[in-house]
DNA sequence: GTCTATACCGCGATAGAC
DNA sequence: GTCTATCGCGGTATAGAC
Protein backbone atom coordinates (compact mmCIF):
# COMPACT_ATOMS: atom_id res chain seq x y z
CA UNK A 1 0.00 0.00 0.00
CA UNK A 2 2.87 2.08 0.20
CA UNK A 3 3.12 4.26 -2.94
CA UNK A 4 6.33 5.25 -4.18
CA UNK A 5 6.38 8.61 -3.79
CA UNK A 6 3.06 10.39 -2.86
CA UNK A 7 2.01 13.48 -3.58
CA UNK A 8 -0.70 14.34 -1.52
CA UNK A 9 0.72 12.58 1.72
CA UNK A 10 3.81 13.13 3.79
CA UNK A 11 4.41 16.41 2.60
CA UNK A 12 5.44 18.84 5.56
CA UNK A 13 7.39 21.54 4.00
CA UNK A 14 4.46 23.20 2.34
CA UNK A 15 2.76 23.28 5.19
CA UNK A 16 5.66 25.01 7.14
CA UNK A 17 5.37 27.92 4.55
CA UNK A 18 1.50 28.44 5.30
CA UNK A 19 1.47 28.41 9.01
CA UNK A 20 5.01 30.50 8.41
CA UNK A 21 2.72 32.95 6.38
CA UNK A 22 -0.85 32.69 8.13
CA UNK A 23 1.72 33.49 11.50
CA UNK A 24 2.93 36.40 9.91
CA UNK A 25 -0.21 37.92 9.31
CA UNK A 26 -1.59 37.73 12.59
CA UNK A 27 1.89 38.28 14.20
CA UNK A 28 2.03 41.16 12.35
CA UNK A 29 -1.32 42.29 12.96
CA UNK A 30 -1.84 41.99 16.55
CA UNK A 31 1.19 41.38 17.85
CA UNK A 32 2.75 38.23 20.05
CA UNK A 33 0.00 38.81 22.99
CA UNK A 34 -2.64 39.16 21.13
CA UNK A 35 -2.41 36.59 18.56
CA UNK A 36 -4.16 33.11 19.28
CA UNK A 37 -2.86 30.13 17.88
CA UNK A 38 -6.42 29.23 16.58
CA UNK A 39 -6.40 32.49 14.18
CA UNK A 40 -2.74 31.03 13.10
CA UNK A 41 -4.19 27.75 12.28
CA UNK A 42 -7.37 29.23 9.94
CA UNK A 43 -5.63 32.29 8.66
CA UNK A 44 -2.90 29.29 7.55
CA UNK A 45 -5.78 26.93 6.39
CA UNK A 46 -4.36 23.94 8.69
CA UNK A 47 -5.98 22.87 11.70
CA UNK A 48 -4.15 23.99 15.05
CA UNK A 49 -2.67 20.42 15.32
CA UNK A 50 -0.88 20.73 12.66
CA UNK A 51 0.43 23.65 13.71
CA UNK A 52 1.59 22.32 16.62
CA UNK A 53 3.24 19.57 15.12
CA UNK A 54 5.76 21.82 13.12
CA UNK A 55 6.55 24.38 16.14
CA UNK A 56 7.09 23.32 19.41
CA UNK A 57 4.71 26.24 20.52
CA UNK A 58 3.98 29.52 20.56
CA UNK A 59 6.75 30.99 21.51
CA UNK A 60 8.90 28.77 18.85
CA UNK A 61 6.94 29.87 16.08
CA UNK A 62 6.67 33.16 16.96
CA UNK A 63 10.42 33.41 17.32
CA UNK A 64 11.34 31.00 14.12
CA UNK A 65 8.89 33.62 12.20
CA UNK A 66 10.68 36.62 13.20
CA UNK A 67 14.02 35.49 13.19
CA UNK A 68 13.58 34.80 9.93
CA UNK A 69 12.41 38.06 8.70
CA UNK A 70 15.12 39.58 10.38
CA UNK A 71 17.42 37.71 8.45
CA UNK A 72 15.99 38.78 5.50
CA UNK A 73 18.17 41.55 3.97
CA UNK A 74 16.82 41.57 0.74
CA UNK A 75 13.53 43.54 2.74
CA UNK A 76 15.62 45.99 3.78
CA UNK A 77 17.93 48.11 1.06
CA UNK A 78 21.43 46.37 1.98
CA UNK A 79 22.67 44.94 -1.29
CA UNK A 80 22.54 47.40 -4.13
CA UNK A 81 24.47 49.99 -2.16
CA UNK A 82 28.33 49.59 -2.73
CA UNK A 83 27.79 49.56 -6.96
CA UNK A 84 27.12 53.32 -6.85
CA UNK A 85 30.20 55.74 -7.80
CA UNK A 86 28.74 59.08 -6.85
CA UNK A 87 30.34 61.81 -5.40
CA UNK A 88 29.55 61.62 -1.11
CA UNK A 89 26.38 64.01 -1.29
CA UNK A 90 24.73 61.82 -3.34
CA UNK A 91 25.53 58.58 -2.23
CA UNK A 92 24.42 59.75 0.89
CA UNK A 93 21.31 61.02 -0.20
CA UNK A 94 20.60 58.25 -2.24
CA UNK A 95 21.28 56.06 0.95
CA UNK A 96 18.79 57.80 2.81
CA UNK A 97 16.02 58.05 0.43
CA UNK A 98 15.95 54.22 -0.19
CA UNK A 99 15.88 53.83 3.61
CA UNK A 100 13.00 56.11 3.89
CA UNK A 101 11.09 54.86 0.81
CA UNK A 102 11.83 51.43 0.38
CA UNK A 103 11.94 50.64 4.47
CA UNK A 104 9.95 53.00 6.04
CA UNK A 105 7.30 53.67 3.77
CA UNK A 106 6.29 50.06 3.80
CA UNK A 107 3.32 49.26 6.68
CA UNK A 108 4.45 45.72 7.49
CA UNK A 109 8.37 47.28 8.16
CA UNK A 110 6.48 49.60 10.39
CA UNK A 111 4.88 46.52 12.32
CA UNK A 112 7.59 44.83 11.94
CA UNK A 113 9.79 47.07 13.98
CA UNK A 114 7.16 47.69 16.62
CA UNK A 115 6.68 44.61 17.54
CA UNK A 116 10.82 43.62 17.72
CA UNK A 117 10.69 46.85 20.06
CA UNK A 118 7.91 46.00 21.80
CA UNK A 119 8.98 42.72 22.43
CA UNK A 120 12.04 43.17 22.84
CA UNK A 121 11.91 43.07 27.12
CA UNK A 122 10.80 39.30 26.31
CA UNK A 123 12.31 38.59 23.18
CA UNK A 124 15.75 39.66 23.87
CA UNK A 125 17.54 37.39 21.27
CA UNK A 126 15.40 38.39 18.86
CA UNK A 127 15.82 42.04 19.20
CA UNK A 128 19.90 41.03 18.89
CA UNK A 129 19.18 39.27 15.74
CA UNK A 130 17.39 42.21 14.76
CA UNK A 131 20.60 44.21 15.24
CA UNK A 132 23.14 41.73 14.32
CA UNK A 133 21.39 41.00 10.67
CA UNK A 134 20.11 44.61 10.17
CA UNK A 135 21.82 47.37 12.48
CA UNK A 136 25.37 46.06 12.08
CA UNK A 137 25.89 45.39 8.95
CA UNK A 138 24.21 48.95 7.85
CA UNK A 139 26.40 51.00 10.49
CA UNK A 140 29.58 48.40 9.23
CA UNK A 141 28.78 49.68 5.25
CA UNK A 142 28.49 53.27 6.35
CA UNK A 143 31.72 53.49 8.31
CA UNK A 144 33.42 51.39 5.81
CA UNK A 145 32.09 53.78 3.07
CA UNK A 146 33.95 56.83 5.66
CA UNK A 147 37.06 55.14 6.00
CA UNK A 148 37.48 54.51 2.17
CA UNK A 149 36.69 58.10 1.16
CA UNK A 150 39.31 60.35 2.45
CA UNK A 151 37.95 63.41 0.52
CA UNK A 152 35.37 63.26 3.75
CA UNK A 153 37.99 64.19 6.57
CA UNK A 154 35.39 62.60 9.13
CA UNK A 155 36.84 62.80 12.79
CA UNK A 156 35.11 59.38 13.60
CA UNK A 157 33.99 57.17 10.60
CA UNK A 158 31.76 55.01 13.28
CA UNK A 159 30.34 57.85 15.02
CA UNK A 160 29.24 59.56 11.41
CA UNK A 161 27.40 56.30 10.81
CA UNK A 162 25.66 56.67 13.89
CA UNK A 163 24.84 60.05 13.21
CA UNK A 164 23.39 59.08 10.10
CA UNK A 165 21.74 56.37 10.51
CA UNK A 166 20.22 57.35 14.15
CA UNK A 167 19.04 60.74 12.61
CA UNK A 168 17.18 58.60 9.71
CA UNK A 169 15.98 55.96 12.61
CA UNK A 170 14.72 58.89 14.73
CA UNK A 171 12.94 60.56 11.90
CA UNK A 172 10.61 57.49 10.75
CA UNK A 173 10.67 56.46 14.55
CA UNK A 174 7.90 60.20 15.08
CA UNK A 175 7.00 60.28 11.58
CA UNK A 176 5.76 56.15 11.05
CA UNK A 177 6.13 54.39 13.92
CA UNK A 178 4.57 57.01 16.55
CA UNK A 179 1.81 58.64 14.14
CA UNK A 180 3.21 62.23 14.87
CA UNK A 181 4.80 63.84 11.51
CA UNK A 182 1.85 66.44 12.54
CA UNK A 183 3.27 67.30 15.61
CA UNK A 184 6.71 67.65 15.00
CA UNK A 185 7.01 68.44 10.92
CA UNK A 186 9.70 68.03 8.97
CA UNK A 187 9.56 67.60 5.24
CA UNK A 188 11.94 64.82 4.13
CA UNK A 189 14.12 66.69 1.55
CA UNK A 190 15.01 69.66 4.00
CA UNK A 191 16.01 66.78 6.72
CA UNK A 192 17.96 64.71 3.84
CA UNK A 193 19.74 67.87 2.67
CA UNK A 194 21.03 69.09 5.69
CA UNK A 195 21.53 65.83 7.28
CA UNK A 196 24.09 65.20 4.73
CA UNK A 197 25.94 68.25 5.61
CA UNK A 198 26.23 67.37 9.25
CA UNK A 199 27.85 64.09 8.78
CA UNK A 200 30.38 64.47 5.10
CA UNK A 201 31.34 68.19 7.38
CA UNK A 202 32.86 67.49 11.02
CA UNK A 203 35.94 69.15 11.64
CA UNK A 204 37.88 69.71 14.83
CA UNK A 205 36.27 72.29 16.92
CA UNK A 206 38.71 75.04 17.37
CA UNK A 207 36.66 76.32 20.26
CA UNK A 208 38.68 73.80 22.95
CA UNK A 209 36.53 73.26 26.06
CA UNK B 1 -20.96 54.26 65.78
CA UNK B 2 -21.18 56.32 62.69
CA UNK B 3 -19.00 58.96 62.79
CA UNK B 4 -19.91 62.14 61.23
CA UNK B 5 -17.90 61.68 58.07
CA UNK B 6 -16.09 58.50 58.41
CA UNK B 7 -12.59 58.98 57.64
CA UNK B 8 -12.13 55.38 56.02
CA UNK B 9 -15.25 54.67 54.12
CA UNK B 10 -16.71 56.55 51.05
CA UNK B 11 -13.24 57.33 49.80
CA UNK B 12 -12.36 56.98 46.20
CA UNK B 13 -8.81 58.92 45.04
CA UNK B 14 -6.83 57.09 47.16
CA UNK B 15 -7.95 53.27 45.58
CA UNK B 16 -7.56 55.07 42.32
CA UNK B 17 -4.08 55.98 43.20
CA UNK B 18 -3.39 52.49 44.78
CA UNK B 19 -5.29 51.19 40.69
CA UNK B 20 -3.49 53.49 38.85
CA UNK B 21 -0.03 52.55 40.99
CA UNK B 22 -0.28 48.66 40.11
CA UNK B 23 -1.33 48.95 36.65
CA UNK B 24 2.22 50.83 36.25
CA UNK B 25 3.66 48.19 37.74
CA UNK B 26 2.00 45.26 35.52
CA UNK B 27 1.72 47.30 32.44
CA UNK B 28 5.21 47.65 32.79
CA UNK B 29 6.18 44.33 33.51
CA UNK B 30 4.53 42.55 31.53
CA UNK B 31 2.59 44.64 28.42
CA UNK B 32 -0.63 45.61 27.61
CA UNK B 33 -2.26 42.36 26.09
CA UNK B 34 -0.61 39.76 28.65
CA UNK B 35 -1.24 41.74 31.57
CA UNK B 36 -4.57 40.42 33.68
CA UNK B 37 -6.72 42.88 34.99
CA UNK B 38 -6.53 39.88 38.35
CA UNK B 39 -3.05 40.90 38.67
CA UNK B 40 -3.60 44.79 38.80
CA UNK B 41 -6.30 44.51 40.73
CA UNK B 42 -3.85 41.76 43.01
CA UNK B 43 -0.97 44.63 43.06
CA UNK B 44 -3.14 47.06 43.85
CA UNK B 45 -4.60 45.30 47.08
CA UNK B 46 -8.36 45.64 45.79
CA UNK B 47 -10.78 43.92 44.56
CA UNK B 48 -11.58 43.26 41.10
CA UNK B 49 -14.95 44.92 40.41
CA UNK B 50 -13.16 48.34 42.64
CA UNK B 51 -11.15 48.29 39.53
CA UNK B 52 -13.70 48.35 37.11
CA UNK B 53 -15.72 50.90 39.19
CA UNK B 54 -13.10 53.65 38.63
CA UNK B 55 -11.92 52.67 35.11
CA UNK B 56 -14.21 51.42 32.50
CA UNK B 57 -12.69 48.92 31.16
CA UNK B 58 -8.81 47.35 30.38
CA UNK B 59 -8.02 49.84 27.84
CA UNK B 60 -9.32 52.61 29.60
CA UNK B 61 -7.25 51.76 32.44
CA UNK B 62 -4.66 51.86 30.05
CA UNK B 63 -4.58 54.67 28.56
CA UNK B 64 -5.17 56.57 31.58
CA UNK B 65 -2.37 55.30 32.94
CA UNK B 66 -0.10 55.51 29.98
CA UNK B 67 -1.32 59.59 29.25
CA UNK B 68 -0.50 60.28 32.72
CA UNK B 69 3.06 58.83 32.33
CA UNK B 70 3.75 60.11 29.22
CA UNK B 71 2.79 63.54 30.38
CA UNK B 72 4.75 63.54 33.66
CA UNK B 73 7.76 65.60 32.14
CA UNK B 74 9.24 65.78 35.68
CA UNK B 75 10.34 62.43 34.68
CA UNK B 76 12.13 63.06 32.13
CA UNK B 77 14.98 66.01 32.07
CA UNK B 78 12.88 68.79 30.84
CA UNK B 79 13.12 71.43 33.25
CA UNK B 80 16.97 72.37 34.57
CA UNK B 81 18.01 73.20 30.86
CA UNK B 82 17.89 76.60 30.75
CA UNK B 83 19.54 77.69 33.88
CA UNK B 84 23.14 76.73 32.62
CA UNK B 85 25.53 79.59 30.60
CA UNK B 86 28.32 77.45 29.65
CA UNK B 87 29.59 77.55 26.11
CA UNK B 88 27.52 75.86 23.40
CA UNK B 89 29.93 72.61 23.64
CA UNK B 90 29.67 71.89 27.27
CA UNK B 91 25.89 72.51 27.45
CA UNK B 92 25.18 70.28 24.54
CA UNK B 93 27.41 67.37 26.40
CA UNK B 94 25.74 68.03 29.35
CA UNK B 95 22.27 67.74 27.83
CA UNK B 96 23.00 64.52 26.38
CA UNK B 97 24.61 63.19 29.67
CA UNK B 98 21.39 63.83 31.31
CA UNK B 99 19.61 62.20 28.99
CA UNK B 100 21.82 59.34 29.12
CA UNK B 101 22.17 59.02 32.58
CA UNK B 102 19.00 60.07 34.06
CA UNK B 103 16.76 58.88 31.38
CA UNK B 104 17.92 56.03 29.64
CA UNK B 105 19.65 54.37 32.61
CA UNK B 106 16.05 54.12 34.35
CA UNK B 107 14.87 50.71 33.23
CA UNK B 108 11.09 51.63 33.40
CA UNK B 109 11.75 54.09 31.31
CA UNK B 110 13.52 51.92 28.81
CA UNK B 111 10.21 49.98 29.48
CA UNK B 112 7.80 52.25 29.06
CA UNK B 113 9.57 53.09 25.61
CA UNK B 114 9.22 49.87 24.32
CA UNK B 115 5.26 49.92 25.28
CA UNK B 116 4.59 53.29 23.94
CA UNK B 117 6.42 51.98 20.75
CA UNK B 118 4.94 48.52 20.88
CA UNK B 119 1.50 49.52 21.38
CA UNK B 120 1.65 52.70 19.10
CA UNK B 121 -0.38 50.44 16.25
CA UNK B 122 -3.52 49.98 18.28
CA UNK B 123 -2.95 53.06 20.65
CA UNK B 124 -1.87 55.88 18.24
CA UNK B 125 -3.30 58.69 20.38
CA UNK B 126 -0.88 57.39 23.29
CA UNK B 127 2.31 57.50 21.30
CA UNK B 128 0.92 60.79 19.91
CA UNK B 129 0.46 62.13 23.41
CA UNK B 130 4.13 60.67 24.36
CA UNK B 131 5.60 62.83 21.17
CA UNK B 132 3.61 65.84 22.26
CA UNK B 133 4.36 66.13 25.35
CA UNK B 134 7.78 64.94 25.82
CA UNK B 135 10.11 65.06 22.43
CA UNK B 136 8.20 67.95 20.68
CA UNK B 137 9.57 70.50 23.80
CA UNK B 138 13.16 68.54 23.61
CA UNK B 139 13.43 69.79 19.60
CA UNK B 140 11.94 73.15 20.50
CA UNK B 141 13.79 73.82 23.45
CA UNK B 142 17.01 72.66 21.48
CA UNK B 143 15.70 74.41 18.23
CA UNK B 144 15.44 77.86 20.26
CA UNK B 145 19.05 77.45 22.02
CA UNK B 146 20.42 76.76 18.56
CA UNK B 147 18.65 80.03 17.19
CA UNK B 148 19.65 82.18 19.80
CA UNK B 149 23.10 81.36 19.91
CA UNK B 150 24.16 82.92 16.66
CA UNK B 151 28.29 81.86 17.10
CA UNK B 152 26.76 78.56 16.46
CA UNK B 153 26.51 79.17 12.70
CA UNK B 154 23.86 76.08 12.05
CA UNK B 155 22.33 76.13 8.94
CA UNK B 156 18.99 74.61 10.06
CA UNK B 157 18.52 74.79 13.42
CA UNK B 158 15.27 72.35 13.48
CA UNK B 159 17.21 69.84 11.36
CA UNK B 160 19.96 70.22 14.04
CA UNK B 161 17.95 69.18 16.72
CA UNK B 162 16.65 66.58 15.41
CA UNK B 163 20.60 65.00 14.02
CA UNK B 164 21.20 65.55 18.00
CA UNK B 165 18.13 64.21 19.45
CA UNK B 166 18.12 61.55 16.63
CA UNK B 167 21.67 60.16 17.47
CA UNK B 168 20.66 59.93 21.27
CA UNK B 169 17.63 58.24 21.07
CA UNK B 170 18.86 56.05 18.58
CA UNK B 171 22.10 54.73 21.06
CA UNK B 172 19.80 54.28 23.73
CA UNK B 173 17.47 52.17 21.58
CA UNK B 174 20.41 49.81 20.23
CA UNK B 175 21.86 50.18 23.63
CA UNK B 176 19.45 49.99 26.55
CA UNK B 177 16.31 48.48 23.92
CA UNK B 178 17.40 46.25 22.15
CA UNK B 179 20.21 44.82 24.38
CA UNK B 180 23.08 44.72 21.86
CA UNK B 181 25.55 47.53 22.99
CA UNK B 182 28.02 44.56 22.85
CA UNK B 183 27.10 44.04 18.86
CA UNK B 184 27.51 47.41 17.70
CA UNK B 185 29.86 48.75 20.15
CA UNK B 186 30.21 52.47 20.95
CA UNK B 187 31.32 54.11 24.35
CA UNK B 188 29.12 56.57 25.60
CA UNK B 189 31.92 59.78 25.76
CA UNK B 190 33.17 59.30 22.57
CA UNK B 191 29.88 59.16 20.78
CA UNK B 192 28.90 62.32 22.96
CA UNK B 193 32.02 64.55 21.78
CA UNK B 194 31.84 63.78 18.65
CA UNK B 195 28.56 64.14 18.21
CA UNK B 196 28.66 67.70 19.13
CA UNK B 197 30.90 68.63 16.42
CA UNK B 198 28.64 67.10 14.01
CA UNK B 199 25.77 68.95 15.08
CA UNK B 200 27.57 72.61 15.99
CA UNK B 201 29.41 72.46 13.13
CA UNK B 202 27.66 72.73 9.77
CA UNK B 203 28.56 74.67 6.97
CA UNK B 204 27.61 74.80 3.79
CA UNK B 205 29.09 72.03 1.40
CA UNK B 206 31.63 73.44 -1.08
CA UNK B 207 30.77 70.18 -3.42
CA UNK B 208 27.13 71.45 -4.54
CA UNK B 209 25.46 68.96 -6.46
C1' DG C 1 -17.97 52.21 47.64
C1' DT C 2 -16.08 47.87 48.03
C1' DC C 3 -16.27 43.18 48.52
C1' DT C 4 -17.05 37.83 47.09
C1' DA C 5 -18.65 34.84 43.81
C1' DT C 6 -19.61 33.71 39.33
C1' DA C 7 -21.01 33.87 34.28
C1' DC C 8 -19.11 33.26 30.07
C1' DC C 9 -15.74 32.88 26.74
C1' DG C 10 -11.38 31.95 24.37
C1' DC C 11 -6.81 30.61 25.17
C1' DG C 12 -2.67 27.08 24.53
C1' DA C 13 -1.89 22.52 24.12
C1' DT C 14 -2.98 17.40 23.46
C1' DA C 15 -5.27 12.65 22.54
C1' DG C 16 -6.78 9.61 19.28
C1' DA C 17 -9.13 8.59 14.79
C1' DC C 18 -7.80 8.08 10.00
C1' DG D 1 1.00 13.80 8.65
C1' DT D 2 -3.18 15.88 9.42
C1' DC D 3 -7.53 16.05 11.19
C1' DT D 4 -11.64 16.69 14.94
C1' DA D 5 -12.76 16.97 19.53
C1' DT D 6 -11.69 18.18 23.98
C1' DC D 7 -9.35 19.33 28.43
C1' DG D 8 -8.11 22.65 31.84
C1' DC D 9 -7.02 27.06 32.79
C1' DG D 10 -7.24 31.97 33.05
C1' DG D 11 -9.20 35.92 30.82
C1' DT D 12 -12.69 40.17 31.08
C1' DA D 13 -16.52 41.77 33.00
C1' DT D 14 -20.67 41.78 36.14
C1' DA D 15 -24.39 40.66 39.90
C1' DG D 16 -25.57 40.93 44.44
C1' DA D 17 -24.31 41.01 49.47
C1' DC D 18 -22.80 44.41 52.93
Amino acid sequence: MKKPKSVERELSAEKTEAILDGAMQEFLAHGYAATSMDKVAATAGVSKATVYSHFQDKQGLFSSLMQRLASKKELFNLQKLQAVQDNPASFLKGFASGMLDNVAADPQMITFLRIIIGESGRFPELARAFVQNIEKPVLEMLTQYFVSHPEIQVQDPEVAARVFVGTLVHFVLLRDVLHSGDIVPMERDRLLNNLVNHVIIAKTDPNKT
